[in-house]
RNA sequence: CGGGGUGUGGCUCAGGUGGCAGAGCGCCUGCUUCGGGAGCAGGAGGUCAGGGGUUCAAGUCCCCUCACCCCGACCA
């Protein structure tokens, strides 16, 4: 491809709306416009990424035995109401209606649409297992877009559904999708964790993730450098320590005035937070009162609450709220002398400790010194607590890492939560019916772009790997005016292509600093500058992840060129 | 959803207390230049996000709307 007549437009200014690294670089690269928020265009080398990321997927999908369909961006909401997940899935699902007045959605996920598809042809145990697969567009409307493709409203995405006959044969088909997402993420060169993650409210049988640690995600990871295990922090369990030994102080009643925070009341009373016993009082269904009982130090992870409440559908009590229910201030609660209506947990936190500061839901005032037993009786222990570092890890017990994680592929064993209401059965060798088990795996695919230049940057620009890379090599003709440079470049560029090297031939009338910075920002793994050294017979290859350069024999630098991205192409 | 910020040429931005619409980059023309975002000269390009109001006069002051970016998801 020739830059001069190739749609590649980089700019020199730092675009003022980005922020994360991959946004800036994507935008200031020419590789994707914005339309709207959340919205982004891909220009010609854009999608030359996007192919190939989707290229990558392809192969290992099909390679795992699934089979590539195209099911409809624009959905009928029937299917979506045999499930409940037309109300269910709230704000986030775009939705429209034709001339005539029907519903449809815009397919933010598709387990109806490819369950109305083997529903209508699976009839036996036969025909199972079999698994589909799609690389489509989906849309969500996230309350938050942000970062540019990492979470947008419009996405490509590979959804993949496995449809077995039963448990087993389903645990089969997710772990061999397991295993696909290992190698692909592995060929993308993505340093990917594989974490466990939440089952939800779904009620599905496993669950993992695959994030990339960076700051700019938005799932918490923890993980344990001993012995390997990894977990979304959500479903990190933390156990109850044991009791303290110390020896148990008189109980005080203690006028505690503006100490509505744990902070404040801890400053005042010189006691540290993990001694006080914090209370946070929950609404499910905006009425019913849930209170949690957490050490001071700690916060509540509320989708672990959502695990423990089984619904998604709680918040946290507003200051009015709490004074109508307790006849108490915010930053005064407690589990005493409450009215039966409230349900009371205790986190596992709490557990043993001694001498703790606790509110009575009278205002302005605290116990100190209380303790288990003697002043109150515990009750029924959870696990609400947010996962920090340090955290003993669930397997071995080692100290856990926490990090930000970045969610590039989520698979999913779902049961038979989507075939049960949409009567997806078939009949075994008895004859008698029974629903398909069914599992979803995903990957975001324009995420992954995103995912890759977090990965893979520095001050300049972009450094794609080879197997990504929009092309894999940048051929510069540093003076297009001088005709020996010329010819050498335009020789090379025929060579270059007749061997199969992808190659973007920069012949554009430009000072060659231009070039260059271009040629950084942009990213290719390989660069060879025609230039002065022609007049030896020499041209300049030049490494941008290894940052090295060497000069070759015009003659033979298309062949060894050739061989370096040969081998780059297959390793590791 | 809540809070904050921004909106002026294609891009990045400047335009105290109201008084002729600006710069740099980019673009076009010409000449020069050619190994790290070139130089000189000339030129084109604007509904100042939109609407309403105050005023002799609004990019600037007031009100409303919209768009985009950021932060937080309410921790008692």
């Amino acid at each position: 491809m020739r830059w001069s007549r190739y749609f590649w437009h980089t700019s020199k200014e730092e675009p003022s709306d980005a922020e994360a690294p991959s946004h800036k670089l994507l935008l200031k690269g020419g590789f994707i416009k914005q339309v709207s928020a959340g919205i982004y265009e891909l220009t010609p080398p854009g999608l030359r990424v996007l192919r190939k990321i989707e290229g990558v997927v392809r192969k290992e999908m099909d390679r795992s035995g699934a089979q590539e369909v195209l099911l409809t961006v624009l959905n009928p909401a029937e299917l979506w109401k045999e499930t409940g997940r037309w109300e269910l899935y709230g704000r986030e699902l775009f939705t429209l209606k034709d001339r005539n007045g029907r519903e449809y959605c815009l397919g933010p996920t598709q387990e109806e649409e490819v369950t109305d598809l083997v529903r209508s042809f699976v009839r036996s145990y036969r025909q199972l297992p079999v698994v589909l697969y799609q690389i489509q567009v989906k849309f969500r409307d996230e309350k938050r877009p942000r970062f540019g493709l990492i979470r947008g409203r419009e996405f490509i995405m590979k959804d993949a559904y496995s449809f077995d006959a039963d448990q087993f044969s389903a645990m089969i088909s997710y772990e061999s999708m397991k295993f696909a997402y290992e190698r692909i993420f592995k060929k993308l060169r993505l340093k990917t964790l594989m974490v466990e993650a939440s089952v939800g409210t779904i009620g599905g049988i496993s669950s993992h993730e695959f994030v990339v640690l960076t700051d700019y995600g938005e799932a918490r990871v923890a993980y344990c450098e001993g012995c390997g295990y990894a977990g979304n922090a959500e479903v990190v369990k933390l156990p109850k320590n044991g009791e303290e030994e110390e020896e148990e102080k008189p109980l005080m009643e203690l006028e505690t005035p503006h100490t509505d925070t744990i902070e404040k009341l801890s400053s005042f009373l010189r006691v540290p937070s993990r001694k006080i016993i914090k209370s946070v009082l929950y609404l499910v269904d905006g009425s019913k009162p849930i209170l949690f009982l957490i050490r001071g130090d700690r916060n509540v992870d509320e989708n672990k609450v959502e695990a423990v409440l089984g619904t998604e559908n709680f918040r946290l009590a507003e200051d009015k709220e709490v004074r109508e229910l307790l006849k108490t201030e915010k930053g005064f609660i407690g589990p005493f002398n409450l009215p039966p209506s409230v349900r009371v947990y205790w986190d596992n936190s709490t557990y043993g400790l001694k001498n703790v500061v606790i509110a009575f839901n009278r205002p302005n005032y605290h116990y100190v010194n209380a303790n288990p037993r003697r002043d109150f009786s515990y009750g029924e222990f959870v696990d609400v607590c947010e996962v920090e570092e340090g955290d003993p890890c669930p397997k071995c017990g080692a100290p856990l890492r926490v990090s930000k994680g970045l969610e590039l592929g989520h698979i999913f064993l779902l049961g038979t939560r989507y075939s049960e209401p949409m009567k997806a059965f078939y009949r075994d060798p008895q004859g008698q019916e029974k629903p398909i088990v069914m599992g979803c795996y995903g990957i975001g695919i324009s995420r992954c772009m995103s995912a890759l230049v977090e990965q893979y940057h520095d001050e300049k620009g972009i450094k794609w790997p080879t197997p990504v890379a929009p092309f894999e090599l940048d051929l510069i003709c540093v003076n297009t005016s001088d005709p020996q440079q010329r010819e050498v470049a335009d020789k090379l560029y025929l060579l270059a292509e007749e061997m199969g090297i992808e190659t973007i031939y920069d012949d554009r009338d430009e000072s060659p600093g231009f070039k260059f910075a271009d040629a950084d920002l942009c990213g290719f793994p390989y660069r060879l500058v025609v230039g002065k050294k022609v007049k030896e017979g020499k041209v300049e290859l030049q490494d941008r992840h290894r940052g090295e350069r060497q000069d070759l024999d015009i003659d033979r630098a298309v062949d060894e060129l050739k061989a370096l991205i040969e081998k780059d192409r297959q390793t590791p």
